[in-house]
DNA sequence: CGGCCGATTGATGGCCCTCAATAGGTGTGG
DNA sequence: CCACACCTATTGAGGGCCATCAATCGGCCG
């Protein structure tokens, strides 16, 4: 993996933060951000109780964020894919809240934090871009919302391969078949259900023939069906 | 209800914007400040598709945000109580997405958003502030994406009210004993519950002994069989 | 090859939603 | 001022969706 790979040569900033920085300013956003080494499947980005230092934004691979209850049950709050960004819970309170871990393997840019916050103080644009950024996430949470209280199983999982599609178009990739970063574990938990009735699911959406699956490959046939189910908009 | 009065005067500025700028920059921040009539019950502050151009401090009473589905269906996605800032969701699209409403009477200060950015460029530590605000609504919506995925509805009734109870903490008031500010069909309909179960709930708490509820008035009597259900950390 | 994890499929049961009826509370208009 | 209407809240009975328990299969890695 090339480690110095700077913004203006990344496919993915037409997506990322660099859409929000001039051309001319663009090299002093290069400047802070760090390039590190891939992460391999199940390694950890960062940790909850981790001080809280930076965000990263998704280069390649995917991650999913997730929290510990106090019983020790584990909830997965996110995943990331590429031209995302991730870590933004932990601003508020210095430490990170959750856990971000490698679903394959993945590589990320890191931002440090204060130093994004300099810059931000000088290029407007940028710090309008981020304010947007959260308040995308907020939005998404807010669809999750509505999808965890209202929705049945069916809908919850027709809107998350809606939403996987849409992010996958957003990087110029096909939005009817894709591979599945995640098992369906991280399918269940996500959207509050158990293995047995996402599985479930994937099959009757293949008997209907609204979908193809094969493990982790899907195809989406039957798109109109599947939005008739659950709604969820781009997220992210 | 006084119009004018300025942050500086104002019983909530440790706990809301202004506790993010200097003493002698405060009157900065007040200037951009618009403070109108009060709002009656059921008066909206914003509806979703209005153009967004501001975010609003609550400064007294109570509102609601919600969002209403293409079925038509409507979800409460949060409470606002005083000190709180409603309607962050709207930044990334200049459209509002969620409806502002007052649950009794409010008021609230109207913040414009492109004079908030324009300030934040100038003051270092209110743009840091407004990152974390953001982040917090974040967590908070992770803290509910757990406790709706994962819960029993004994568990979210107890979540929220221990959420309200430490608000009502953070304003100095008691987190004992207060009155609620929204119906049971807000509470449920946020909770993504049906009225009949969050009704039933509260009277097998009041048998419990660990409740006790007359309406809207409720006094927490058993605090940590309360925690020993759901838990939900301080929220907004 | 053997063990383990992820995924699928079936059977059963429980939590909570739905439907229904009633009481209390509030505001309005006569 | 009271009566009526309407909405909120409570309580009961029944049913459905999905979790849980259990068994099997395939794939992957050691």
């Amino acid at each position: 993996m090339t480690r110095s790979v700077s913004c203006n040569q990344c496919s993915l900033s037409p997506i990322c933060l660099p859409l929000a920085v001039a051309p001319d300013q663009l090299e002093e956003l290069d400047r802070i951000m760090q390039r590190g080494r891939p992460l391999k499947r199940g390694e950890h980005l960062f940790r909850a109780a981790d001080d809280f230092h930076a965000v990263y934004a998704v280069r390649s691979g995917a991650l999913k964020t997730y929290a510990v209850s106090d019983d020790g049950d584990e909830q997965v709050t996110g995943f990331y894919l590429p031209g995302e960004i991730v870590g933004m819970d932990g601003i508020s309170t210095a430490r990170h809240l959750s856990n971000a871990k490698a679903l394959e393997t993945a590589t990320v840019c890191e931002i440090p934090f204060h130093r994004l916050e300099d810059l931000s103080q000088r290029i407007p644009s940028l710090q309008h871009h981020f304010f947007g950024l959260m308040s995308n996430e907020i939005r998404a949470d807010r669809e999750l919302h509505m999808l965890l209280s209202k929705k049945s199983a069916d809908d919850r999982v027709a809107s998350l391969l809606l939403s996987l599609a849409a992010r996958q178009q957003r990087r110029g990739l096909s939005a009817k078949r894709f591979r599945l970063p995640m098992s369906r574990y991280d399918i269940a938990n996500y959207l509050g259900l158990a293995v047995e009735t996402v599985s479930r699911i994937f099959t009757r959406f293949q008997q209907q023939k609204t979908l193809w699956v094969d493990g982790r490959e899907v195809e989406i046939l039957d798109r109109e069906t599947l939005c008739g189910s659950g709604r969820l908009g781009v997220e992210a």
